[in-house]
DNA sequence: TTAAAACTACGAAATAATTCGTTAAAATAC
DNA sequence: GTATTTTAACGAATTATTTCGTAGTTTTAA
């Protein structure tokens, strides 16, 4: 039976992840490619991870062909915004104001950033209603 | 000799440095009764855990008297800017604004929250000197 | 002054995460 | 057609995290 929740990446899941977003469905060979110029790691190994995420449901995979093609089950940006809820509540006592003050303090966004992160705010107020 | 580096805190570990930072220097005893309000865990379990992060630098301790008090090492603002900008990097390929955004869906935060993250940004212009 | 309670230290089990070697089968190259 | 390469599967070692029992002291209460 295949997994019914989500449980949340690890780390090194995480990293896989990344490259299926970016790179779309995939074999381990290419994530493999990608992930050993960042960091020395096997092959097997991210193979394992990938079967491992296969089985809790962190990635689909299609094994029409002796090559397994694997693909992210979620999107990018719903498990983004999952890993800030949790940060949110971990760390910040639920207070998004909280970590949004932090994220500024840790990283000094530029002019650009900063504009965008207006344009961010602005576009949420309008659709929720506030002004 | 003391540990020179700073290890991130595991789960269990933020939960008891939130009692710290909330209380200030306190006992394993007073620890265990705020934890063990919100989940079932054993005395010795959080001991066991504040020895461990004792030996890791994570908290300082005051063996004084026979029962030890315990302290915070880093401040909640330093954690909070340590973990907030891990998840950066790690999640959302160093965009702040990305996570900014995310926080945002993630939370919907209410007309104070958002008024209280819209000064955030206007006092981070004035001390970065953008406008 | 004895009994009970509180406390630290520590070993060790249980679970989760990461890593990779080995094997066997399929595909490819020669 | 045989050898090499590529692949999936899987067992198992390693490390990190969480959990708690037991032992031995000190403190407190009766």
């Amino acid at each position: 039976m295949p997994q019914a929740n989500h449980p949340r990446p690890t780390e090194s899941e995480l990293q896989i992840l990344e490259v299926l977003w970016a790179r779309g469905p995939s074999t381990v060979r290419e994530v493999f490619e990608v992930i050993s110029e960042a960091r020395d790691v096997g092959y097997t190994t991210v193979l394992k991870l990938m079967q491992i995420m296969a089985g809790k449901g962190l990635v689909t995979r299609d094994e029409a062909r002796r090559t397994h093609v694997y693909k992210a089950r979620l999107s990018r940006k719903r498990t983004q915004k999952r890993l800030v809820g949790e940060l949110i509540d971990k760390a910040f006592g639920g207070s998004a104001a909280g970590l949004i003050g932090q994220a500024l303090m840790s990283r000094k966004p530029s002019d650009d950033e900063l504009r965008e992160i207006h344009s961010l705010i602005e576009q949420y107020r309008k659709e929720q209603g506030h002004d």
